[in-house]
Formats: structure tokens, sequence, C-alpha cells
RNA sequence: GGGCCUGUAGCUCAGUUGGUUAGAGCGCACGCCUGAUAAGCGUGAGGUCAGAGGUUCAACUCCUCUCAGGCCCA
């Protein structure tokens, strides 16, 4: 068999993994890159997955993603040779280990040893490998799995090394506080994650205090004269952590919100309060109107740069810093409190980041043990949760005290211990993005983001904001920070970019297996160089944010700068990357802000707008069928490897990207891969298998006998120019990473044109060798099937190989993915156009026929149409497509000149708009009224005139669009100015034709019942009424050839021995057929 | 609380710079075909374009607010 059918007893799985076991054997991924070796390079990165939990459905879809552009980009002929990577350090992996161990936190983890511990988080990492590189294989994301990069390997590290110590040599790296959810009692800062697991409702002091104002726009306040050292105005502040009130610098208002000024009715006391109007109601009472009289209303920027008494003063402000002033920020909120927030720098983050904002003084009268220094006032050597009520009355005693309660709120507390945590300064290692933060933006105007609102906005906004990068963490396993400090004085700093360097530093050559991770590196210690010190070096414990690593893999992955500097000047940046959107914090920032503040050491990275990436696909969550997100606690998870089973890889791979743009959350719905994806799928094969292939096998092949495109019937001339648009069409899409709009466009070329139209109008010509045009059919369907092979491979890659294997005998991924222009001719616009009022009349027709009630299989003797916009000339070239179509004898164009037609005129409102502005409603009216022979006179060349409100103007083609309309007796279908009508009357000829094709359908019911081959030959009878049988002698040939019969008997009796033989009943007449095989 | 996105037929989605009657597939109903047949095809029903204001001669489209959903960040 010349083409083999797509075998159609077996799931695609089956399908799928034989094709799997070819690639595998022919080792085709790696013989795509040899075919494309020297060729340019179209760069992918691939964003490391962390080995730490089994793939899942949305993975599918993001690896499709990844997949889909390098396999065209690799057809388009450039160099895609994409590595594999593996993120290895970090949380998620720490996390796994305790959990497998049984152990929580890092007082069991220094108990069990750290050697022991990242040992065994070695190992952790690639439990889960495996499954995911099975499933990538199955799903057929080609990567080079060969050579993958993995950041715990020594070589990784040490690029990794190289960069901090270039960052540091750059004044980028520093040392600082970072505010952390800390408890006080474990004695150790908690990530994110962990902090998730402690939240409690708890009682919480909810205090007001009323600070005296010292000066307020500019303005020195009043002294209050019955209370000495006491001002007249005051601001209302509130907190629920009296406790840092010790260590108060300055008090945050929102410049956007407004803040009321008011004094006590009817009171002694004539001092103001200020405070958020909005809050005014909750903190005074719902009847504060009452009580209280207005005395000035502002905004809270008029607030800004004022200055107050602060409510403690035991600590000393250190010198140079600001302090006991009022600061705008954006994050004051004026849903609780007075809208007057207490700022103490050391512990919030909101704090904190204000603190350095405007140069905040930062107190810190807190240990580590979370308790006051032993020589305050009152509060020494208390927990600072414990020294709230002292504190408040503290404060009631000096008088500022407003109003004291308590709040229940939903408050962090430590997962291991349940101590209430602190926000808490910690010591931290930065990298000073926000002192690059506009060359990143630069830097990322020059990515194609898609969706470009994604850039611009969510990944715009945050760099916006940008604040220094938190990169060190106080965990295990990690790459440790290559940072040493002296012991005598930790401004003595060395930070270590290499092996060799740290060799060179010890004195001594690195031990043979040297292993860069805790706890080994620690032991590396050198005296202090500094003069006059002499200290000893100690690497700083912290390991740095696994984030760091990932956004160092496009140097890392080549071990550059120490190897393969060839490497990564052909490979940075990147030209394509994809990931989900929940790393526009992660993976897309890490590797900016790294790219960014290496600069010039990387290669290609000097020019201030170069990007580490030059363009973005950002995929979205996978939710389940209801549209909800997929969790382990609600049980919707979807199993990969089940849809696979179910469904095949192909049908999978095509749902999730057609469904909706791929940056908008898709629900998974397994019945809509059968209705949608699957249903493709199975046209594709029935068009190959059932047509092309079945009728092929009987003698066709591709040969120099097959006509030229030319010469060929006006169908295929057509489907081949709808061809050649939709492989230009969606190459451009693909080009644009419009992955949607791409497979949109194929499946609607291959459903609707191909199968819909081309395929059912041409199936004549495929049943029989030596028919006419033959020849034609076969060349023009095996062309659109190994083009639409080429498109659809990058989406569906099995099914495609396959086909296009048989067809034209090697494999679809090593194909070009457009062809050249003089192989593929020429897009015919016009061509396409008139095919389409073809197949608009052919719509209008049928539902002509439908109102009429007369079904296809009557012949009809006349159809008139109109089709705008179409030449007539050409149109009725197409006229015997149509009238074999819709079953009709003679089909006329109707002029404006028949009195069938009728004349109407349409208003362009674009047109009449620019010219009548307010009034078009009435031009438009106007327009509306003319009759048919205004408008043919005007078709003729005269003026068309509309006056409207005494102005009269002339109109020209634009303005109208003339419709014709169909009179008289004819049943009338129309849309958009074009129409169709039917001669209903069946004549006595018509009706004897209508009953011979009736004849020939209900024979060959009758041979498939009876199990005959479409080729076998028969010899048939046919008795009845007179009127059936004059019938049927008229069209004897004509039946006879359509039935494949040798000999028809009409009239007569049936011989009683014929045993398939059937009564029949056509509008009321009687006729009995019977039928047997006669080879 | 902030940022970004989404809301169009029972379901999944299109809808170009505002401009004639808002489209498609699936599903549904009815029918056709019976040489793609555990296939192929047609016709039809079904929409106050989330809601409320506004701009405009004209709004699914632009603006504001509200509601609902998603993601990220607080």
């Amino acid at each position: 068999m010349r083409f083999a059918p797509v075998p159609a007893d077996e799931p695609a799985d089956v399908l799928e993994r034989t094709i799997l076991a070819q690639w595998r054997e022919e080792g085709l991924f790696e013989q795509t890159l040899a075919a494309r070796a020297g060729a340019p390079s179209f760069v992918f990165y691939e964003g490391p997955p962390t080995a730490n939990g089994k793939p899942g459905i949305h993975h599918v879809f993001a690896r499709t993603l990844k997949d889909l552009f390098c396999r065209h980009r690799a057809m388009k002929g450039f160099l895609v040779d994409r590595k594999a990577g593996w993120d290895t350090h970090g949380l998620p992996v720490e996390i796994e280990v305790e959990k497998r161990l049984g152990i929580k936190g890092k007082q069991d983890i220094e108990r069990l040893g750290v050697e022991e511990f990242n040992r065994l988080c070695r190992e952790s990492v690639f439990t889960y490998r495996e499954d995911w590189q099975r499933l990538s294989e199955r799903i057929a994301f080609w990567l080079d799995y060969e050579h993958p990069y993995a950041t715990y390997t020594n070589d990784y590290v040490e690029s990794v090394w190289w960069a901090l110590s270039t960052l540091y040599g750059r004044g980028l790296l520093y040392r600082g506080h970072k505010i952390l959810p800390y408890c006080s009692r474990c004695g150790t800062s908690l990530s994110s994650h962990e902090l998730a697991l402690g939240y409690q409702d708890v009682d919480d002091p909810s205090v007001y205090v009323a600070l005296d104002l010292g000066m307020v726009s500019g303005a020195v306040v009043d002294d209050y004269a019955d209370m000495p050292g006491r001002t007249a105005r005051r601001i209302l502040v509130w907190t629920t952590t009296p406790w840092t009130l010790v260590s108060n610098a300055a008090l945050a208002v929102n410049p956007e919100l407004t803040y009321v000024e008011l004094r006590k009715t009817d009171s002694a006391d004539t001092r103001t309060i200020i405070m958020a109007e909005s809050r005014a109601k909750a903190v005074l009472g719902d009847d504060y109107i009452l009580r209280w009289t207005w005395v000035a209303t502002m905004k809270g920027a008029d607030l800004v740069g004022a200055t107050y008494r602060r409510p403690i003063d035991w600590l000393p402000y250190p010198e140079g810093t600001n302090h006991e002033i009022v600061v705008g920020e954006s994050f004051v909120s004026a849903d609780d409190g007075s809208g007057v927030v207490h700022m103490s720098p050391a512990f919030g983050a909101d704090d904190y980041a204000a603190g350095r904002r405007h140069n905040l003084a930062f107190l810190l009268p807190v240990d580590a043990r979370g308790q006051f220094p032993a020589d305050l006032p009152l509060v020494g050597g208390k927990f600072v949760k414990d020294a709230d009520a002292a504190l408040i009355e503290e404060l009631k005693r000096r008088g500022i005290l407003w109003k004291a309660g308590t709040l229940n709120h939903s408050y962090p507390h430590c997962w291991r211990c349940g101590t209430p945590l602190l926000y808490y300064a910690r010591t931290s290692w930065f990298v000073r993005t926000s002192s690059y933060k506009d060359e990143m933006m630069a830097r990322n105007a020059a990515v194609n983001w898609n969706p470009p609102e994604m850039g611009s906005g969510r990944f715009g906004e945050w760099l916006e904001n940008n604040i220094d990068w938190a990169v060190s963490r106080d965990r295990y396993w990690g790459t440790p920070l290559p940072v040493w400090m002296c012991d005598a004085d930790d401004e003595h700093v060395d930070v270590v970019g290499s092996y060799a360097d740290l060799a060179a530093r010890t004195g001594a050559p690195l031990p043979e297996g040297f292993d860069p991770h805790k706890p080994y590196v620690d032991a590396y210690t050198w005296p202090c160089r500094a003069p006059r010190c002499s200290g000893t070096m100690h690497r700083t414990p912290e390991v740095i944010d696994a984030w760091f690593d990932s956004g160092s893999m496009p140097f890392a992955q080549w071990h550059y700068p120490f190897e393969n500097a060839d490497q990564l000047a052909s490979h940075f940046p990147a030209d394509y990357i994809a990931e989900g959107q929940d790393q526009t914090r992660g993976w897309f920032y890490s590797l900016l802000a790294i790219a960014t503040g290496l600069g010039e050491e990387l290669p290609n990275n000097a020019n201030g707008t170069a990007s580490p990436y030059r363009n973005v696909v950002v995929n979205s969550l996978v939710m389940d069928a209801a549209g909800k997100k997929m969790s382990k606690s609600l049980g919707n998870i979807v199993e990969p490897w089940k849809v696979i089973a179910d469904h095949g890889v192909d049908a999978t791979r095509l749902f999730l990207v057609s469904t909706s743009k791929v940056w908008e959350p898709r629900s998974f719905d397994e019945r809509q891969i059968r209705a949608g994806a699957g249903r493709f799928l199975l046209t594709l094969r029935n068009i190959y298998s059932g047509m092309f292939a079945r009728y092929a096998n009987f003698g066709w092949e591709p040969s120099p006998l097959d006509p030229r495109v030319e010469d060929r019937p006006v169908l295929d001339r057509w489907v081949l120019s709808r061809l050649r648009s939709v492989e230009l069409q969606v190459d451009d899409l693909l080009l644009r990473y419009d992955a949607t709009a791409a497979v949109r466009a194929i499946i609607a070329f291959v459903d609707d044109d191909v199968s819909n139209w081309y395929v059912r109008q041409t199936r004549g010509r495929f049943y029989d060798v030596s028919s006419p045009d033959n020849r034609a059919a076969f060349a023009t369907l095996h062309e659109v099937l190994v083009v639409a092979c080429r498109l659809l491979a990058p989406f569906a890659p099995f099914v495609t190989d396959w086909m296009h294997r048989e067809l034209v005998g090697t494999s679809v991924h090593l194909a070009p993915y457009v062809r050249d222009g003089r192989a593929a001719g020429d897009v015919d616009p016009a061509l396409e156009r008139l095919m389409d009022a073809v197949r608009t009349l052919a719509t209008l027709g049928r539902g002509a026929r439908e109102q009429a009630g007369i079904p296809v299989r009557q012949p009809l003797s006349r159809l008139v149409c109109v089709a705008p916009r179409v030449s007539d000339a050409a149109l009725r070239e197409m006229l015997p497509v149509l009238a074999a179509e819709l079953n009709i004898k003679t089909i006329e164009l109707a002029t404006s000149g028949d009195a069938l037609v009728t004349l109407e005129a349409r208003p362009n409102f674009r047109a009449l708009g620019r010219k009548f502005g307010k009034k078009t409603p009435l031009a438009a009216a106007a327009v509306t009224a003319f009759t048919s022979d205004h408008l043919r006179a005007f078709e003729s060349g005269s003026e068309l005139l509309v006056t409207v409100d005494g102005e009269t103007h002339g109109l020209g083609p634009d303005d109208l669009t003339i419709v014709r309309r169909a009179s008289g007796d004819l049943v009338v279908q129309e849309e958009h100015g074009f129409f169709a009508a039917i001669d209903p009357s069946i004549t006595p000829a018509l009706k004897r034709e209508g009953v011979a094709r009736e004849l020939i359908s209900r024979v060959q019911r009758m041979r498939k019942d009876a199990g005959l081959a479409v080729s076998d030959r028969i010899r048939a009878w046919i008795a009845g009424d007179q009127e059936i049988e004059d019938a049927a002698n008229e069209y004897r040939s004509h039946i006879a050839a359509e039935v494949l019969a040798h000999a028809l008997e009409i009239g007569g009796s049936i011989p009683p021995d014929i045993k398939t033989r059937q009564g029949v009943e056509l509008d009321g007449l009687y006729t009995e057929l019977a039928l047997t095989r006669d080879d």
C-alpha cells in the first residue's frame, strides 16, 4: 500500500508511543539539530523546574508552549539547541526532606547536622526528576536532557559566585537590614511559607494616642496655655503594638486622603484633634457630629512635613537622622485606625521601607530573645508583648492616651512553638537593584511581552516600585554566599569569585571532591589582611535565594566565565522564554536584575536597552472544569498521564493552546478535549485515511504527469490559494507569538475549507482514476495535507509526523515550515473572494430550498442570484459549482434592469457621519427612502441629492450601498446584499429526474446493507408504478453507471430467488427494487 | 487595600481604528447524504454584549463607578 491509513482501531496513546519509539531510535531531535548546524540561532531558555513534586497538567500546558515556538523556529531554519535544566536548591527541597524525616524547623536540622541534612537534600533533588523527564518526553517537549544544567553542581555554583563577587566589585552587594517575621523563642526568622502555617486569631491591644504637633505647613503651632509644655493641635495615631512606640521615629499619612480637624463642643479643653475624615465615626462614635465642632479639612499632603512630639522619649535618636516628622506614604489606608500610622523602622516592613526613603531614625531596642534592654525604665528586661500593659499606663500618665481597647485579629505565630512572631529587622545581604532601576526599566521596555500589559503593567509597576533585592537566606541547602567577614571588624570583607580565588586566600589547593556547600565551605578561614588587623575571616553563614541561582542560568549553565565564552556569546540574550504569570517577581525578575547588574561583564549586554530575553510568552493557570483553581485539598487535580492515556498528547496540546488566549486562565474540561481537539483530529484523519489514502492507493502517486496548478480546476486552484494564505498567516502569527490565533486558523481551514467544501465538492474526482481531473484532485489534496501537517506539527507533533512520513516519506520535523514562494504559488485574493460569494449563495440557496420544502435530491430549473462586490464574469465561471451543490439546472445573475429586482439603499454611516455630523440619522433616513428608480438613475450616472434641514448635499458612491432585492414569485433568501431566489416549480421532467436520483439513492443503500464492496458490480431490478418505471427508463444508463450495474431490468417481474429486495414508496408511488452481485 | 486581567448564546470563545442585521464551534431541534459511514453535510432556535451612569449623530468597542471571577502584591 503506497499510503497506509492511520491505524483507527487503537487509541491515540498507542500510536503516539510507537512514534516516540521511532523518534528515539532515529535520534530525531539530534537529527533536527544536525540539520541546522551553522544556521542562525534561536535561543530558548528553559526556566528550570524544581524537580520536587510531580508535574501536573499545568506543566503540560507551559511545556507545550515552550516547545511549540521552538519547534516552529527550528522548522523555519534556525538552530534551536535547548538545554534542559533543574532548579535544585532552596526551601522547597529542604521542606521536602524535613517532611520525609518527620522533623521541622531549624533546631531539628541543627540537631541532625547540616552535613547530613544537605546530603539528604542533594539526594532528594532528583526524586522526581525521572517523572519530569518521562512526562516531558511523552508530551514531545524536545530538550537536550543529555546535557542538563543543575544549580547545585560545582561549576554552576562557581559561576554564581562569580556573579555575586562581580556585583560586590561594582558596589552592588551590601549588608543591611530586612524586616522578617521572627520567632524569639526559636531564635529564627521564618519564611513566608512558614508564616502561612501559623496564623491565629488573638486579642491584641488597640491603642490610640494623641500627639502634640509642633509645626504644621511651616507654621509653629500655638502653645496650649492651660497645660504647660503642650500645644493646641494634636494628631491621633493608632497602633496594635504599643511596645513599638518606644522606637517611634515618624508618623505616616496618606497624601491622597482627606483629614479633618475637630474641637470638642462645649468643653473646657479647646485643643484640636486631627484624623482621617472617614475614620471619625468609627473612632469618635456615630454621633460625633453632635459632640464635635469642625475646624478645618485638609489633604494628607498638607500634613506632610509637620513635626510632632513622640510618645515615649527614653531612647536618643542617632545623629544625622530624621525623626518626629510626618511623612506621606501611599500604604496608609483609611480602613482602620485613624488614618495616621506610627512608624518604627526596625519593626515593620512598610516602616522600614519608609525609613529608608525618608532617612528616618532606626531604633532597635529589642534583643534576639525579644526583650527590652535591662536599662530601660519600666519595661527593661521584659518580653516586648508583655510590656504593653505597662506602656499603656505610662501613656496615660503622660496624658497622651486617647483610648485603649483590644482588637481581635489574625496574627502570625510560630508554627512550631506557637509564640507570637515579631516583625524584626535582621541583618541581610542585598543587591542594590534600586540603584539601577531605571536601567532595568529601559531594558524591560525593549522586551516583547505577550500579553503586552504584563510587561508594562504588572512587571512595569513592580520595577517602578523596586526595592533592593534581599538575596541572603538563613538556611542550609543553597549556594553559599561567598562572603567572608573578619571576626574582629565586620567592615573587613572578602568576596570570593572563584574556587581558585578561594584556594589563593587559604594558601592551599582545594581538596579532591571539594564541595562548596555548607557546612564544608564554612571551614575555610584565613587571617584578615586589613592593615593592623589580627582577626580571622569567616564565611558569613547565609546561603542565597534560589531565584538568584535560576536568574544566573544564562551564563551559569555554561560555567561562564571559566569556560564556554563562545557558547555564551551565541546564547545570550534569549530570543524566547515562556513561564507562568506567577514568575513576574520570580524568574522574569531575577534574569533581568542579574543581567542588568552585571552589565558589560556579559556579552552582547553593554547596550543599556538589551534585555536578557527578547520575547516572553506568559501563560496562565489551568483551572478545573468548573473554573476553580486546582488544589490538593479540593481533590480536583488533573493527572496528566490519565489525560494522555485517554486522549493522546496531540489532542491535549491542541486543546490547551486553542481553547483561549494562553495568558487567560483556561478551564480543563475533558469533554472539551474530545469535542474540540479530538474531533478536529478525527476530521483530519478522515480526510487523509478515508478520502486521500483510500482512493490514491488505487493508483495515484506524485508524478510529473500531475497537471500544473494553473491547469487544474477552479476548486483546486482555490483551495491551494487558501492553503497559501493560511500558511503565510499562521507563520506570521507564530512569529508574533500568538499560538492560539495560529492554531485556530489552521483548524478553521482544515474543517471548513478542506473538509467541508473542497473534499465534499471534489469527491467524485477521487473515485475513479480515469475520471477527468483525477490526477489534479489527488495532487491538490496531497499538497494540502502535506502543508497542513507542517503547519500543525508544532501543535500536534505526533499524528502530523505519521501522516507526513506517509505522504512524502520524511519526518515533518525536518521539513520547512513555509514553502518557498515559487513552489507554493501565489495567493489569489479575487478567487478567494469569489468562492466566498459562491458559498454564501449556496447557503442562501439551501435556505430557500428548506423554506420551500424541496430536498436537494429534487432537481429544480432555475436560480436567480446577486452577489455584490464580485465581477459577474468571474462569478459566471463558478456557476457550475453552485449548480452542482444546489442541484439546479440554470443559474441566472440578476441585473439591475431585471423586473425581478428592486433596488434599495443602505446608508453608510461611517461616510455619512463625516459629512452630516449630528444630522446623520436624518440623512440616513433620506437615503433609505430612495426608490428603486432613483437608484437605477444614480447607477447610470445621474446625481443623487439629499436635503437635510434645508441644506442639499450630493451623495457619492461611498455614502450608500445599493442592495438588490428579489421580488416576484420566487422563494428568496438574502443576507448582506447577497440573494438567491429559486423557482420552486417542478415540471414532470424534473420530477422524473428526481425519481431517478431517489432510485439511485435507494439502491446504494441496499448495496451497503447487503454488505457489497464499493467496487462490486451488480444486476438490478426495478418494477413498480408506471411513472417510476418511465423515470428509470429515461435515466437507465445513468442509474446503471451510478450503482455499478452490469444489467438493469426495468418493469416485468423480479425473479423470486433474488434475496436482496425491497418495496419502496416515493411520494405516493410504489416500486420494488432488487439486486444481486454479478461479477 | 494596591496593581494587572476577565465578564458577549446552555458551554468554550471571536468581534480589527466606535458605523448597516453582534459571529463561530460544541450542545440542542429538525432534516440531508449513504463510495470519508462507529463518518460527512445542511437548516433552525437561542444574546437587554455583567450592571449603572457618561462622552458621541452613533458604544460590545471610549471614560467613570458598582458587582462577580482570576492572578500577583500588601
